[in-house]
DNA sequence: CGGAAAGGATCTAGATCCTTTCCGGTGCGCTAGT
């Protein structure tokens, strides 16, 4: 049988229904398992071209593709994109609140009618039984889950329709999924192609090194100091940039003292009303803007090419957080700084969004609700009284335990075999500990990343799975010799990079990389733990698996 | 958990210090009232 030669075709399409000259690297790959209908998981640095990755296969793919994007905004720029060529095979729509319910239908009949190729839609939407069964019969050939690391990060406690798009998809009739994003650490990962129930997929990751940004990391002992670093970095000149900070009332009260000083800064955050956080968005893009500064809500759809530097006036969540947000610097090639500005009191507010765990008490009287027969979330949050947010979150653990399913029409039933209310609650609080050592687990790294005398980009890679030979020569540890210090220092661990080993009690895990004295390990129930190598050596605390 | 702001006590009448209280990110979709 002949291999089907898809290079040509992929550039021919690429040419004439997009514009664009060439592929680009990391791309040709993935699109390659998608007509070969498989599923993948792409992580790509965003402005490498990740949205090709689907596209283009669309348009070679017999029935529509459905693109599930967590964000109208976002959704709004990429439809824009694409109706700009003017070309029914690429032509787009969306369906969400922000149509009229005529709007929708015709969006669904020019799908139907073969006059659009792209159906944009939210988890929300999909969610709503009626809504499901129509896209179903649209006879989608492809499923494309844009910023896909948001299943991860928001389905638990924020969004949690994001854990149902598994079941969704299935309900489609299970075209092929594409799941992408820009910042995906093994955890996440799997925790995507999980709950997603990606088949065998193909997973490519590439472009996580940046070499044109330089990389800063600076205890702050008081905010008087952190300040003056921060100053120092504006002094430079520089422009547009992004400062992260961790409340709302810090990005306004920065923006404030900024402007005061001769810096003008405007700021961003959730809280604003949707009118001026559009202005301030646009403005920004358009360089009216110099200094933005903003909490973790200035984000994604942020596709900014000039931007000349990220500075973190707070420690952020995550590493996945951290690399996602300075990944927004230097887009242009160009380069550009990130600097890290960090007090050990910043860690308070990140435990805090962490949140608290589940009440057991709340937990049984749901558990006993849903045995009492089918369902609905409305009907629960009457008969319990717990708040819709809250309800969700226990929901879904409690589907976890396997106490309760979501069947057709949104009704939510205890399924035959499930366990006794105290059973499930057990189960789902284990469920919820498991997750908060996971969550607790990546603050650690975070905070590890910023401590570390090693080369930043090496520590950083380590912990998305990547190995770089050599120091990278970009990073403040690079540039004091601190780095090579460390290296060389560095002794031959006991198991390799990425090997597989076994501890007592955390289970099985992977080696993610060496730092001086200690090791990282992943281990798959409690996340990353970083050991001392001569403990483990001495203790025999970890076994090759 | 920690920071900011408000409240209370102090020593001496407006500032200073201590304690208490409150607050904190990310967005979809829907509905009620202009």
């Amino acid at each position: 049988m002949r291999l089907p030669i898809y290079g040509p075709r992929l550039r021919k399409v690429a040419r004439t229904h997009f514009g664009w000259p060439s592929l680009r690297p990391g791309q040709f790959k993935p699109m390659r398992a998608v007509l070969r209908r498989k599923d993948a998981l792409v992580v790509l640095p965003t402005g490498a071209g990740k949205s090709a990755i689907y596209q283009i296969p669309a348009v070679l793919l017999p029935g529509p593709t459905v693109v599930v994007s967590p964000l109208l905004a976002l959704q709004q720029d990429q439809i824009a994109a694409l109706n700009e060529r003017n070309d029914p095979k690429v032509r787009a729509v969306r369906v969400s609140s922000a149509e009229t319910p005529r709007e929708q239908q015709a969006a669904i009949e020019e799908i139907r009618a073969g006059r659009a190729e792209f159906l944009f839609i939210t988890p929300e939407q999909l969610a709503n039984p009626e809504r499901l069964a129509e896209v179903k019969s649209l006879k989608p050939g492809l499923v494309a889950i844009d910023e896909a690391h948001c299943i991860s990060a928001w389905g638990p406690d924020f969004r949690p329709d994001f854990l149902a798009l598994g079941d969704m998809i299935k309900e489609l009739g299970r075209p092929p999924v594409l799941a992408l994003t820009a910042t995906a650490s093994p955890p996440v990962r799997e925790d995507i192609i999980a709950r997603l129930r990606l088949r065998n997929p193909e997973i490519h990751v590439s472009g996580l090194d940046r070499p044109n940004l330089f990389v800063e990391v600076t205890h702050c002992p008081d905010e008087a100091y952190r300040w003056r670093r921060l100053t120092t970095l504006l002094d430079e000149g520089q422009r547009p940039g992004i400062v992260y900070v961790a409340t709302r009332r810090a990005a306004e009260e920065l923006a404030a003292k900024l402007t005061e000083a001769g810096y003008s800064a405007e700021y961003y955050h959730g809280g604003m009303a949707a009118g001026l956080r559009e202005q301030r968005h646009e403005d920004f893009t358009e360089d009216r803007v110099e200094i933005m500064v903003a909490t973790s809500a200035f984000g994604m759809g942020i596709d900014k090419p000039n931007i000349r530097w990220v500075a973190h006036m707070a420690l952020p969540d995550s590493p996945d957080s951290y690399f996602q947000e300075i990944g927004r610097a230097g887009r242009d090639g160009e380069p550009g700084r990130v600097l890290l500005l960090w007090r050990a009191e910043d860690e308070a507010i990140q435990r805090f969004f962490n949140g608290g765990g589940p009440d057991p008490d709340e937990l049984r009287e749901l558990a006993k609700a849903l045995h009492k027969g089918p369902t609905t979330k409305t009907a629960l949050q009457k008969a319990t009284g717990i708040g819709q947010r809250r309800l969700g979150q226990y929901l879904a653990l409690l589907e976890q335990a396997g106490a309760v399913r979501t069947e057709k029409g949104n009704k939510l039933v205890a399924p035959p075999g499930a366990p006794l209310p105290a059973a499930a609650v057990k189960a789902a609080v284990a469920e919820h500990e498991r997750q908060q050592a996971v969550i607790k687990s990546r603050t650690d790294m975070m905070r590890g990343f910023a401590e570390s005398r090693q080369c930043r980009t090496e520590t950083l890679l380590a912990y998305f799975g990547e190995e770089i030979r050599r120091n990278c020569g970009h990073c403040d540890n690079c540039a004091d010799g601190s780095a090579e210090a460390v290296s060389a220092a560095e002794a031959e661990g006991p198991f390799p990079v990425h090997s597989q080993v076994r501890h007592g009690e955390w289970g099985t895990g992977m080696v993610m990389g060496y730092e001086e004295e200690k090791m990282t390990v992943l281990f798959d129930s409690v996340g990353y733990k970083t050991l001392s190598v001569p403990v483990v050596v001495e203790q025999q605390l970890l076994t090759a698996a």
